[in-house]
DNA sequence: AAAAGAAGCAACCGCCACGTA
DNA sequence: CTACGTGGCGGTTGCTTCTTT
């Protein structure tokens, strides 16, 4: 791309865990310009990381209508069989599961479902296969594979699958927040200091631990990974439209795959205006 | 209560494809 | 055509947290 970052020398870039500070600053320049050219924004932005960095935080973590948290059964049974069709390819899996990130995907593929497959395949079955092909990654895809092809997936079972469990997650996104298991809800962890700080401080904290269906709002900031109260995106423009609209409207613009089925922006033009971004965040 | 091992997760690294000069 | 910059992806590492002993 012509996209003249920044002349030499270079900067020494900082690594490593990303501070509530640093997240702040790339959130906010993102929503506000957009990333356009990410070897640009940390320049612009401040922050003394390099672009890479800044895109990979912003797209596992940052950006909005992700969904964390434990996966769902439905969403462990897409994983598993977009990985028999497509091996790794954990981006294209994330584009069947909105809301996850292609490194959530891949680390719950490592952690724990190839090992779940592996026990299933020592045992010599697996019933959620419906197809019979090996689930193992590395011979899944012969060199002649149509996926190596560039081409799409042309099993037609699995062009439909597809678009059922991709309607299907699209509707159960917000079960999440309805489950009364504990399990369900997203494990704190070291790094999620912005939501932690907002639990403490408010009511939430009860809604945190009684469950989520009678807040809604507290859903809703979890999901993206920071507290209404501290982001001007909120302030804004956001608290005036119905949140579970947003939340909806969100996770429906989050899937490039379907866009095309989610035009319809309840949640007002707002959403467009303010989400002043581009690719990968907004697809008009 | 403390230590060791396991699990979970965020982030880095290296490679590749593509666009531009 | 070549070199370079950038974005994107998958593999891997290493830190943090949890669980077991």
């Amino acid at each position: 791309m012509g996209c003249k970052s920044s002349d030499k020398p270079k900067p020494k870039h900082r690594k490593g865990l990303w501070s509530p500070e640093e997240d702040q600053r790339l959130r906010n320049y993102v929503l506000k310009y957009g990333h356009g050219c990410w070897s640009s924004v940390p320049i612009n932005a401040g922050l003394q990381r390099n672009g890479k960095s800044c895109r990979l935080r912003w797209i596992n973590y940052l950006r909005p209508g992700l969904k964390r948290g434990t996966f769902s059964t439905q969403e462990e049974e897409t994983i598993l069989t977009l990985h028999r069709l497509l091996g790794n390819k954990w981006s294209q899996m994330a584009h069947h599961l909105p809301g996850r990130t292609d490194n959530e995907i891949k680390n719950y593929w490592h952690s724990y479902l190839k090992k779940k497959v592996m026990k299933a395949e020592g045992h010599g079955s697996n019933s959620t296969t419906p197809c019979s092909s090996s689930p193992n990654s590395h011979n899944m895809q012969p060199l002649d594979s149509p996926i190596k092809a560039g081409m799409q997936i042309p099993c037609y079972e699995s062009l439909e699958f597809l678009e059922k469990v991709s309607t299907d997650l699209d509707q159960s996104i917000p079960q999440m927040f309805q489950s009364p298991n504990r399990s369900s809800f997203p494990k704190i962890m070291f790094a999620e200091w912005l939501s932690l700080d907002s639990f403490a401080t408010t009511s939430e904290a009860d809604a945190c631990r009684g469950g989520l269906q009678e807040n809604p709002s507290f859903g809703h900031s979890f999901v993206h990974g920071y507290p209404l109260d501290e982001d001007p995106f909120y302030h804004n423009s956001i608290s005036e439209v119905s949140a579970s609209d947003v939340f909806m409207s969100q996770f429906k613009l989050h899937d490039q795959s379907t866009a095309n089925e989610f035009i319809d922006f309840s949640s007002g033009d707002d959403v467009c205006s303010v989400f002043n971004m581009n690719s990968d965040i907004i697809y008009i």
